[in-house]
DNA sequence: GGACTTATCTACTGAACGGTAGAAAACTTT
DNA sequence: AAAGTTTTCTACCGTTCAGTAGATAAGTCC
């Protein structure tokens, strides 16, 4: 066992419950007050378990990525492009509907913000642009082996299915119904690929 | 001419400038000191001539509506449910990538927030909300008419257009350029309507 | 000129912000 | 049991937040 005195709380539950607050409230809408209400811990324990506000944050965004956000890599995994891109929307759909917190953290999390959360905000942009670079390569592959027709542009692709996510995005976090979202999800598949 | 000393600064210019530090840093990350800062006037005069920061981000909202966002109010009167689509996607792809002001101020403004913005958050997801009835409203009459297929959803397409918008203005946010962004106008336009 | 009205300024309020000092508590090691 | 290590707690730090009090200045009206 480790030297010292045990901590007396699980630094995965807390990371859970302060991406929660994140995710409903924006980075610079979740202040250290909420976060350690919610994780139910004191502020050294925060600060002694995570570093501050923003590593805080950056670790919640992992948790993010590798959990809730989960889908993404999955679907990228499929065997076609089609498949791919019908898993990710769907899934999507239901990750942003989640009454709990509504919403994706890579958009709501910092898209516009005062200049002290100014690095945040870069970082969620990196991640997005990151995960409609792995669409493209993953479209990039499909024209290869023959998935999608040889004249389709991989970029166009990737731009048109980053757009709807983010769009159904922001349209869950004004509170819009799974179903809705289905139907939007539908459309884009109903006209898939786009010429 | 009014009673009393004159005010020394125009309300309207001072309220574009206004405009505009919430358009970059939204509601939340925009403080009194920056709107002051960039409005050329003292606090005491900003709240004597625009009540609290609350009441400034509605006008400043409002003049947003009739500026830099008029293209959507003139996009719905063209004539054909395509132009009005093409009209909108277009201009917004314009508006959106200004880079003094990257993105879009009703999606970004408060996405999501801390409890004080809660209303702000609110308002911006109804006129949100009231812009896609409005594209549906031009759908139904589209439908009527006959310049959209008589099966269409008038309601999925609005969904459609909004999410599209919405996709740009994230996109935006994080810094697309103004020529990838008309692509996937481009996009949304070859496949209109989408079955 | 004097009364009245409104805008401007400096200086300030209380509350909330992110972050920390320092002492006490709980464990392992010897 | 004593030493060493780490967590926990209360209480606090300085800064920034939105918002305001009160005095002074600049006009109009009579």
């Amino acid at each position: 066992m480790a030297l010292g005195r045990p901590r007396e709380f699980d630094t995965d539950t807390a990371l859970d419950l302060a991406l929660h607050v994140f995710w409903r409230k924006g980075y610079e809408g979740a202040s250290m007050a909420d976060l350690t209400e919610a994780m139910g811990i004191t502020k050294p324990s925060l600060y002694a378990a995570f570093g501050n506000k923003e590593d805080l944050f950056r670790k919640a965004l992992d948790r993010y990525v590798d959990g809730p956000g989960g889908y993404f890599r999955t679907g990228l995994k499929k065997p076609t492009a089609r498949e791919a891109v019908e898993h990710i929307l769907y899934e999507s759909v239901e990750a942003v509907t989640d009454p709990k917190n509504p919403g994706c953290l890579a958009v709501q999390g910092a898209l516009c913000c005062g200049d002290a959360a100014e690095t945040i905000k870069q970082e969620l942009t990196a991640r997005r642009s990151k995960s409609e670079e792995d669409l493209r390569l993953r479209f990039t592959r499909a024209i290869a082996e023959g998935d999608l027709p040889a004249d389709a542009d991989a970029g166009d692709l990737a731009r048109y299915v980053s757009a709807i996510l983010q769009g159904m995005a922001v349209q869950a976090a004004g509170g819009a119904p799974r179903e809705q979202l289905r139907k939007l999800a539908d459309m884009a598949m109903r006209s898939w690929p786009p010429v």
